[in-house]
DNA sequence: GAATAAAGATTAGCACAGCTAACGATCGGG
DNA sequence: CCCGATCGTTAGCTGTGCTAATCTTTATTC
């Protein structure tokens, strides 16, 4: 395969990426948690409890950053934030049942958002699709 | 095929989608333009010149954020802001040519850190790929 | 084992991005 | 011609991103 025939599909998926998680970004209005919150809500509630440091860097962002988010995740009953048992500079963070059970909510409607649309494809679609996907999950990860 | 395995496909495809623009996001720090900014930027550089109101619908925020955002892009050089010919209280808002240039140049390195991942996948995990993205192109249309 | 370095988290203070409410300017229909 | 609607901006709030500085705790070094 060439190189530009790869650049052509890696432009495509760029695109579809994008427009897709635009579509399914609506549905997160309902859940009441900003972005910023949500999403680092999400690596709490899929990578268990862990610090600061370990949240920031997940997210991509500074620490300070992420100490005000988690502030406000704290504030609103949806994570806790423990000192360590064994080393006390460091803050142990989790998320509460209250935040798992709105992250899992926000989500499975986006999910369910996208999974409405695959439906209309017809069944090869389908198929073409989910091979697709799986190969997407080993680029990604 | 059934609605759980329908419900699978959109899961994965979620995830993904999540996990391969925060890679691809780390090329834009080199543009040295915060991301509404380059978002919208996009918009005007695939959908060309439109008022303020249409660029705000397009990226799903309000007038005066928008308003401000192009204020950003105006002052940085990388767009226009001039009254409507025919409707007075309308703006037309354009790209300039460097922020054509500068939004062009950020997009290549966000494709080209794509393409260079699907480097690794065999021909035919590439060919998979390739129709799963005809597929999801439609969906997200 | 005391001094010093390094690491983890927060605080302070800045720019910017998101919102609603309120406003001024312009346009269109009666 | 005016009255309502539309377009955009301004004002003022909360929240998110950053760097620099600080504080506490742990690790290192002599």
């Amino acid at each position: 395969m060439r190189d530009d025939q790869l650049h052509e599909i890696a432009s495509a998926l760029h695109s579809s990426a994008i427009r897709l998680l635009r579509t399914v970004r609506r549905e997160d209005r309902s859940t009441g948690i900003s972005p910023p919150r949500l999403s680092a809500l999400s690596v709490l509630v899929f990578g268990g409890p862990m610090s600061l440091a370990e949240l920031a860097a997940a997210e991509e962002v500074r620490a300070p950053t992420m100490s005000r988010i988690v502030e406000g995740l704290v504030r609103d009953g949806l994570a806790t934030r423990d000192a360590d048992a064994g080393d006390r500079r460091r803050v142990r963070i989790a998320a509460t049942d209250e935040g798992k059970k709105r992250l899992e909510a926000g989500r499975e409607r986006r999910v369910r958002a996208l999974a409405e649309r695959l439906r209309r494809l017809a069944d090869s679609e389908r198929r073409a699709l989910a091979r697709g996907v799986e190969v997407l999950e080993r680029v990604v990860r």
